[in-house]
DNA sequence: CATTTACGTCAGTCTCGTTGACATATATGC
DNA sequence: GCATATATGTCAACGAGACTGACGTAAATG
């Protein structure tokens, strides 16, 4: 498949296969997001509120310190989204009856409606690149995946799903 | 939080395999640009820098049109970063004799530097990854990728790399 | 010579990230 | 019960980086 005719230099060969992956997580990256990124603007939302909305449909009775830990951003930056996805009623907070100081999120029908859309966008992307390029491919990606993941963040990914060994 | 062990439903394992690509590229992304971004704060420079050194060091001569198509932004969005890169002598403009409008861009001895010390952490967490996901993973990891990108920039991938020069 | 292309720029807008300070409610350890 | 820590929200201010739309100039091209 990848055809280094240069066997000569190494080094060379090393460097070159690694900026082509940089590349290729660009230019994924970038169309990955482009899509949601487009329907978000109807919305006079942003790729913020899509993550928001991932997250918390994915993990229903998140707390917004989870939130900020998968996130990475500050409380602010989130606060700000959030509070206007609750303000239009596409996120719900209840409080944690163990803990009343935590406030646990849930999509509401807009949301949920929401996320199918987005979501949809981005698995059918995945869906047809993982059929063209077969099982063995998939197990791949996922693993070098990983590896590039800092590693607290990895069970983040693998626990939860079909990854369990 | 979410485990699955159902394996009754093959329409519901999908969506899970799905969802966690859909989340291993967020994570990866995130960690693969959160170390030059704390270095290039330091420089008084953001993502948007980042990738213009990146490219111009990886096609000399470059153009501001081909970059704005590489990047998908719009020129202003360029024009800003780049000016401040000709600006502070990162990188150097030179007009193209064969077509007078256009303007050539490369890095200046600045601009290699630091683009070596960024590309240079990004190029250790791949290696990393690949080193300890092994040859066959990071074939499928590179077969994956280049299907999630949108087919008219596949080539800009794989044929700079491994194909001429 | 008219049109197109390549590039730059001005003005204004928006999202989304940051820091730092402060407020409140609740939980928890002593 | 009190002191402290934790979870959350909020205010103000700031900066980066994306956007649109319009306009201008130089050069290539049909």
């Amino acid at each position: 498949m990848v055809q280094h005719h240069t066997r000569a230099n190494p080094l060379f060969l090393r460097e070159e296969e690694l900026r082509q992956a940089i590349e290729l997580l660009f230019y994924a990256y970038r169309d990955f997001t482009g899509e949601p990124d487009a329907i978000l603007t109807k919305y006079g939302f942003g790729r913020a509120h899509h993550r928001v909305i991932y997250f918390v449909g994915r993990n229903p009775g998140i707390t917004v310190s989870q939130l900020l830990r998968i996130l990475k951003i500050t409380k602010q930056s989130l606060s700000r989204v959030l509070s206007q996805l609750v303000r239009e009623e596409f996120v719900a907070q209840r409080t944690d009856s163990d803990d009343r100081r935590r406030r646990m999120l849930s999509l509401m029908p807009k949301g949920e409606e929401l996320e199918r859309l987005l979501t949809e966008r981005q698995s059918r992307r995945i869906a047809r690149a993982y059929r063209e390029a077969g099982a063995e491919a998939v197990e791949g990606f996922r693993t070098v995946l990983r590896g590039i993941i800092n590693e607290e963040d990895r069970r983040r990914v693998t626990l939860a799903g079909s990854g369990r060994r």
